[in-house]
RNA sequence: GGGCGGUUAGCUCAGUUGGUUAGAGCGCCUGCCUUACAAGCAGGAGGUCGCAGGUUCGAGCCCUGCACUGCCCA
């Protein structure tokens, strides 16, 4: 490969073809390591010491062991910003993770989405004129496959696209037949623990999806509303004499005495069945146990005491509808009332609605709102904010209504889910979130699971035609476990989608047969994701993982080398998923849960059963104006279109950089351009390297004697001049950084670090700084030249490295041109990731170096201030009082002769001070005076050196003023004060320095 | 109503257990097409860290109150 890159760094152009290598050569392929020896897990979080292990025999594995489950997104989904935030992170990580010498696993899937996929097929259909029901299930379901293989792998295409590093080769889906198998599984068993009921109770209704709906998918939005005034008169009160003496109590009329209550939806008084007064309400104790009629029903309904009324909102008494509210429900089972629907499941009045049966529950609103008006019923009706709910999928408001469903008793899982978390077993970055998760999961309800969809996993439970019995079992039975009859119909429901992913992180490893995966791979060591799943995933794979993953539901290996996974991944017979169609057996019936409980004896059981040891919860990507990203406000950004503009690697750079923990983000494209012109930077820069590979020594190419392990510092480099020992140094310092920003997730900085290297020490510095040794003249001495190349080579090959998970493109490019496409590797991604070297990190050539860049960078400033042409050279003067400092400076005055820059004609190192001359620079230790007979703007210069003095008194006061208080000298540790006594000391000579030079200022 | 966060340069954001002179990118101003890069180079301007108190030898950082603002839950 000749080492001509185009002049511009073209993304388009390299990134699709590398995307396609490594998916093509299943770079990212693990292999399940054989059963053996040692285990290779890491029982540890921490890295290894760089250099520490050896490469080890390769049919050993004792590497440690990474493994990451990618979120896995809808198959109705489309890339947003979102996810390619998310897939960043967890790219840049695995492939830092891989560098490091592990075993590095990342699981992609994709998740079937119930009731979004379903959607999406029916609007297909209805495009052609066709109605689910019409089709019927086993037809629909047909088709939302066949939709499936259509459309599915959109987004997974997509991913390819950003370089996800995952292992192709073991896509799930989660309605594989092993995954379904494994979600029924964990359905009896959860059964069996007693912990699945089914009953009729309050849940949200999406009368526009026809399914129950879970908590967290109703949305709360705040809107206007009304609130309507309603008045029940009293049928058998008592006391007369207290009629109206409350100032809530309606207005009596005659001898009638009324009780008022407030309510945003009328429609439901037609099933109210009591008015609940607070028992500790003064105003209403003479009228408990008395009744009310009900307005337009007739109906003579109780009044009840109950906490559910508080005296303090409204007139403190509530109307009572258990079959349309959810609190009213729980007060309607504390007193042992009926429960009245009079709304179904499509919206629309019911027979129990009298004479407003068949209307939709809005057109009634109004009617009844009416009549209770001209029957005077109606006393007021007030503006009110409602804070509605809405189906999160559809949109449409939710009912909360009466229906037979399946739910999971929460409370044994979340106590597991809290004591890991409360124990440190799984930990939270940034660490807020672990009181974010505990909050919820301390005032966690029942979970309803079923949902009255087609697509995805149907229950399994049937139901007897003669005795009605509820039978759950694996596999579909031939009669009923009761009464022997044959006739049995399955439940039609399917569970909630979030049950089978919250399954994921052990049934993706082939729970529940004993897998040689689920040994290696489980926990899980990180999961990557947005907060805002974090109770519908998060949350439940906690939950579940310590349930099915501690005792007794944990599959063993242990003792049963037979079962578990065929190396096809298929399953096999094993003794865990032997268990057959018959209902369940007794052993395993609902008293086994106290002997779980006991059975979970050690703590270390518990610590293992968690899903992933760590969770890092990022941030929401928002538009460049801090808006959220939705359709109907068209600021989505496409992830595709700006990859498309600027590159994915400068895409990527942005999301890592911009990821700050604790803020969302505000992607701005003027950020991803700056990246773009960052990728140009390296590449220009490489060009720069090849040019003077292919003059100096063609067939140079970088050492790679040593591969892997993770290799410390820069290798076969050799560090003659200050600028060597220098870069080799900062390099190793930025290698270290990085290295810390990435074990605590800290993208922003690890983006930033490499920034400041590559660009401000690599290229601004260093490559200016070695372009003399590399020119060598036509007949001279090549070694010099020979020596500064091989040491760029190898130093930019290590920079590559030090870049590569931010960047996995452009430096996959690079990296097989430096090797003239031979690389030793398939890929950069399978080289060392770089540590730092304690051995190169020189703090003497740093300090150094610093000061010599003072020195240049005065000169330019000098220069700009004479406003010297660029083109014409200088000669400079130099003072430095110390002896060593003019010997360093004298040492390495060539470094500022070679500034381009600076463009100086020659250095003359002089005895005396220079700061009262005109034209000069001073530091605290050093003068430097550039020799032009340009006249200086005296005002100007006068103007910067006063406000210059006037900055140094200033600290200079407050400095001395610290170290001349006994209290800050008592107290403050010794770093600090002698810190400060070195700055005063500079900036006294500084000052004195100043001084003299606006003294020699011609006076105005 | 309960909970969590945010407020630092014109914009978007960093700023570690409190410690010496608060940083970056973009934008802006000045000068350069210098033989890797004008998607570049060099130089520069710009901040009483939301407000008011407090703790401390020392506060952008800790505490209290206030203002504005975002999100989650009910």
């Amino acid at each position: 490969m000749p080492h001509e890159l185009p002049k511009a760094y073209e993304p388009g152009a390299i990134e699709a073809r590398w995307a396609e290598y490594w998916v093509r050569e299943k770079l990212f392929h693990v292999e399940t390591p054989p059963p053996d020896l040692s285990d290779p897990r890491s029982s540890e979080p921490d890295l290894p010491e760089p250099g520490s292990s050896d490469t080890g025999s390769p049919n050993h594995e004792s590497r440690p062991v990474f493994t990451l489950l990618l979120p896995p997104p809808n198959v109705t989904g489309r890339l947003h910003m979102g996810h390619m935030l998310n897939q960043t992170q967890m790219d840049i990580i695995v492939r830092w993770h891989r560098m490091r010498d592990e075993v590095a696993l990342w699981l992609p899937g994709t998740d079937h989405a119930g009731i979004a996929t379903q959607m999406m097929v029916e609007r297909q259909l209805a495009s052609e004129g066709i109605k689910r029901r019409e089709l019927g299930r086993e037809k629909f379901i047909e088709r939302v496959w066949e939709w499936k293989r259509h459309y599915g792998g959109a987004i997974l295409d997509q991913m390819k696209r950003l370089g996800a590093s995952v292992d192709w080769g073991r896509e799930y889906f989660t309605m594989d037949d092993n995954l379904s198998a494994a979600v029924k599984e964990a359905f009896v068993r959860l059964y069996e623990d007693g912990l699945i009921y089914r009953g009729k109770y309050i849940v949200n209704w999406c009368s526009d999806c026809g399914t129950a709906i879970s908590d967290l998918e109703v949305k709360h939005e705040d809107v206007a509303g009304k609130l309507y005034e309603i008045r029940y008169p009293v049928v058998d009160a008592g006391a007369q004499s207290e009629s109206g003496s409350g100032s809530g109590l309606g207005p009596s009329s005659g001898e009638a005495e009324f009780i008022t209550v407030a309510t945003t939806r009328p429609e439901t008084m037609l099933g109210d069945v009591a008015i609940a007064v607070n028992p500790a309400d003064e105003r209403y104790l003479h009228l408990h146990g008395k009744h009310v009629m009900l307005p337009l029903m007739n109906r003579k309904i109780p009044i009840i005491a109950d906490e559910l009324a508080q005296p303090e909102f409204g007139t403190g008494a509530v109307k009572v509808t258990p079959a349309h509210d959810a609190n009213d429900f729980e007060a309607g089972q504390r007193h042992n009332l009926p429960q009245i629907e009079v709304i179904d499941e499509h919206s629309k009045m019911n027979v129990n609605a009298g004479p407003y049966a068949g209307l939709d529950r809005l057109a009634a609103r109004a009617r009844i709102v009416e009549d209770l008006s001209t029957q005077g019923f109606l006393v007021g009706t007030k503006d009110y904010t409602i804070a509605i709910g809405k189906c999160d999928r559809s949109g449409t408001i939710v009912e909360p209504r009466l229906s037979t469903q399946w739910f999971i008793k929460i409370a044994p899982l979340a106590k597991r889910a809290i004591e890991v978390v409360e124990k440190g077993y799984i930990r939270f970055t940034p660490e807020n979130y672990a009181q974010i998760y505990l909050n919820w999961m301390n005032n966690i309800h029942d979970w309803c699971i079923s949902r009255q969809l087609w697509w995805g996993h149907r229950i399994p439970a049937w139901y007897c035609g003669q005795c009605k019995e509820v039978v759950v079992a694996r596999e579909a039975p031939t009669a009923c476990t009761k009464c022997g009859g044959a006739k049995l119909e399955q439940e039609t429901d399917v569970l909630d989608t979030w049950f089978s992913s919250g399954l994921l992180p052990f049934t993706a490893l082939g729970w529940p047969a004993a897998t040689r995966d689920l040994d290696v791979f489980y926990p899980n060591q990180l999961m990557i994701t947005g907060f805002d799943i974090l109770f519908f995933w998060v949350a439940r794979m906690i939950m579940l993982g310590c349930w099915f993953m501690a005792p007794p539901h944990k599959p063993s290996s242990r003792g049963s080398s037979s079962g578990g996974l065929d190396s096809d991944g298929s399953v096999s017979d094993g003794p865990i998923l032997n268990a057959t169609g018959a209902a369940f057996s007794v052993g395993h019936s609902h008293s086994s849960l106290k002997s779980k409980s006991s059975r979970l004896e050690s703590d270390d059981s518990l610590r293992d059963s968690v899903p992933f040891r760590e969770v890092y919860i990022h941030a929401l990507v928002r538009d460049a104006e801090r808006q959220k990203m939705s359709k109907t406000k068209g600021n989505v950004l496409d992830p595709i279109e700006v990859i498309g503009q600027y590159g994915t690697d400068a895409t990527r750079f942005t999301l890592a950089a911009m990821a700050a923990p604790g803020t969302d983000i505000a992607f701005s494209e003027s950020r991803t351009a700056g990246y773009r012109n960052f990728a140009n930077k390296i590449w220009n820069a490489a060009r720069f390297m090849f040019m003077n590979v292919d003059r100096i020594d063609s067939g140079l190419r970088p050492d790679s004697r040593k591969g892997h392990p993770a290799r410390a510092g820069v290798t076969s480099f050799s560090d003659a001049t200050l600028e060597d020992r220098w870069i080799l140094s900062r390099f190793n310092r930025a290698a270290g950084d990085v290295n810390s920003s990435l074990k605590t997730y800290r993208f922003d900085e690890a983006a930033a670090r490499i920034y400041d290297f590559f660009w401000g020490d690599l290229c601004d510095w260093y490559l200016e700084l070695i372009k003399p040794r590399l020119l060598f003249d036509e007949g001279a001495d090549s070694s010099v030249a020979r020596v500064a190349c091989t040491n760029l080579v190898n130093l930019f090959e290590a920079s590559l490295r030090l870049l590569h998970p931010v960047m996995p493109f452009i430096t996959e490019e690079i990296w097989h041109a430096m090797y003239d496409g031979k690389p030793p590797l398939k890929s950069i991604a399978l080289a060392a990731y770089p540590a730092r070297d304690e051995k190169q990190t020189n703090f003497e050539a740093e300090t150094e170096m610093s000061i010599l860049q003072d020195l240049i960078v005065s000169v330019r400033n000098l220069r700009a201030e004479l406003k010297v042409e660029p083109k014409v050279k200088i000669p400079v003067e130099v003072f430095a009082h110390e002896p060593a400092m003019r010997a360093m400076l004298e040492k390495n005055a060539n470094a500022v002769l070679l500034d381009r820059p600076a463009n100086v004609e020659k250095i003359t190192f002089v005895e005396q001070s220079l700061a009262n001359m005109a034209g000069t620079r001073s530091t605290s230790r050093f003068d430097v005076h550039a020799i032009y007979e340009k006249k200086i703007d005296v005002a100007a210069e006068r103007e910067r050196l006063k406000k210059e003095l006037e900055k140094i008194e200033k600290q200079l006061g407050g400095a001395q003023a610290r170290l001349g208080d006994k209290q800050f000298l008592g107290k403050a540790p010794a770093h600090v004060v002698d810190g400060l006594r070195k700055q005063v000391s500079d900036q006294v000579i500084l000052r004195e320095k100043i001084d003299a030079q606006l003294k020699e200022l011609p006076v105005p």
